[in-house]
DNA sequence: CGTAAAAATAAAAACGTTTTTATTTTTCTG
DNA sequence: CAGAAAAATAAAAACGTTTTTATTTTTACG
């Protein structure tokens, strides 16, 4: 080991005086700018190999004004679906010279918005906001591009990256329908202006069109959290056999877990003694036995996505349109039994 | 909206003038540094509250020379255990005032290294990196504080946090050789001096230590991907029955998947036509009808005590110890049946 | 009440860049 | 070859802080 102890880094000073030029050449070289000759050129690019210097990106920060720093705040890092956007959004930036910084906020209220603020303001240059119902952001303090992904904003006050959620309950429920079922349970969702109020709404909307009364006994609302999931499980399977749904549908990946684990404790499977329709299509849907109906989502293309729309407003011009709907699809599997 | 286009953030100087005292007063009085009366003080608090001034953290960061700031790398965002190590170390850096930079990088060869320190060298005080097989980092350049997590260095060149690899295959191997197995196939790793060598060698000494002799055929190498463990899988079922495997160890949650993808899409069952048993305690280990009999690390614990360390050596102690071994225990479920 | 010491505040330098303005050097034209 | 224009380079200001040093104000004491 024989780095220096408490050696300076080697700033730009350090090679303008090797170089034998003044400072604002060698930024003009570094920063391509023209009206520099190959000679000079040549000798700054020479000072900088051998001296192995590093733009120090704070300095120039401070004096750009931008961070080239995007902040990424989700609800949790150990969520599958969050974790795939990240994916999605840090490949885009990236490859395009930012850097991502990222929290995370399971609700996102009002005061962690100005929380955020206070710790992030002055390091990024935007904020990819992925929540489903972030509470009030009008009154944030927030003056940077900020880009919301998974919410539901028909008022149009944000630019979000969605998919149509009340259509993606909607099939799901329809393909309940279709395989004959008729006592339809709901797990989870809130029925507010958020994305999980259209995936509630999805599931009335397709018992409407069907012509299936929809019994509130089958309505197990609740948090897009995996408890909501087992406890709505649990509460259907208790029911008397009469009332007790034969098939359910769970309003997002954390509850349809839920659903699953319930069933496991029980010896039972998703596909036989119950039908289960859910979002997302994480591992369990996937690669359980039976594999789980599914809608999927285009998750890193929902990251990415958000990703461009963010960096196409601090390039200062105007994404096509404020709402971004993405397709996602229904994926049939056996966990969808006929009746 | 009210907010004034192209308004000048408040700084230090708009709160000294607001206040009537220099700028240096208001910074002693921000950073609660002594030798400033009551009066002044006071002043000083409602001029910040009037203006809503929020401290520039990149001026701060140029002159006090730390960014705050931590840098996490890890190999992508949508394997679950990196999310969980992830989650760990935020919430705790997050309490302690520190920021979380991230990236990702699958393969962290030494040139990914060295753009790494391009990229972030300036932002960040400290790095974090989620890595089993870092490939030798002896040379790179980066001169801050490091900590790796999930990596094996005997020679205690880093700091790391770990588990007893070697250790955890081992207890696999002999939980399946209790149940009566002989013939137990090993999906993935690779005999290096990595921590998946590590985990190879567990193997190996189970085997050894109950008298079982070694069959190349039924070892199957590879990376922890996915794929190393759907193909190992699918080799393995597809050997003749008297050399066929009885029971598989899976060298991490990957390569774990992997092995049920290929059982789920042939209808076969984990602990029914053969057993199984695997790394990390994920989703499908959990919650798949039998359950998979695993090792379960400690994983938000091992994010968490590598911002400890790494916050520890930030503040200029020296941690207790070079290799922090965390303890993980064998969790057992359906996937192994008796033979 | 005068003065020294202590306390409080102010001024200025520094952090490492970019960018604007100023100066020097080179090239071109008549 | 003089002089102007163009090209190249240099100098200096600015970004928003902290921190060191200098100055002013207050306090205490003989």
């Amino acid at each position: 080991m024989e780095r220096e102890k408490n050696r300076r880094d080697v700033t730009i000073k350090d090679v303008a005086k090797r170089a034998g030029v003044a400072i604002s050449t060698v930024s003009r070289v570094l920063n391509g700018l023209d009206k520099v000759s190959e000679k000079t050129e040549r000798k700054v690019r020479e000072a900088v190999a051998e001296l192995g210097y590093v733009q120090n990106a704070l300095a120039v920060s401070m004096v750009t004004g931008q961070t080239k720093t995007v902040l990424m705040v989700v609800p949790d890092f150990t969520n599958d679906f969050n974790g795939s956007v990240i994916q999605g959004a840090e490949e885009y930036l990236k490859a395009r010279g930012y850097t991502m910084l990222i929290s995370s906020t399971r609700d996102f209220k009002e005061e962690d918005f100005e929380d955020l603020y206070r710790r992030f303001s002055g390091l990024a240059d935007g904020i990819l906001v992925v929540q489903g119902s972030p509470d009030r952001l009008d009154h944030a303090r927030w003056e940077k591009p900020l880009v919301l992904i998974d919410a539901y904003r028909p008022q149009e006050d944000h630019y979000t990256i969605e998919i149509d959620n009340e259509k993606g309950t909607f099939l799901l429920t329809e393909e309940l329908i279709r395989n004959g079922h008729r006592r339809i349970g709901l797990i989870g969702g809130i029925s507010d202006g958020s994305a999980s109020g259209r995936r509630v709404a999805g599931y009335l909307s397709a018992m409407e069109r069907y012509g299936i009364p929809v019994d509130g006994r089958l309505m197990a609302p609740g948090s897009h959290f995996e408890e909501t999931g087992s406890l709505g499980m649990a509460a259907f399977l208790s029911l008397p056999e009469y009332i007790r749904p034969t098939a359910v549908v769970a309003v997002n990946n954390l509850t349809c877990i839920g659903c699953m684990k319930v069933l496991a404790e029980r010896g039972m499977r998703a596909g036989r003694e119950i039908s289960l329709a859910g979002f997302d299509d994480h591992l369990l849907a996937r690669y359980s036995v039976p594999g789980v109906t599914v809608i999927r989502r285009p998750t890193m293309e929902m990251g990415r996505e958000g990703a461009r729309t963010l960096l196409t407003l601090l390039s200062g011009e105007t994404p096509e349109r404020k709402r971004l709907i993405m397709e996602s699809r229904l994926i049939r599997r056996g966990s969808v039994a006929k009746k």
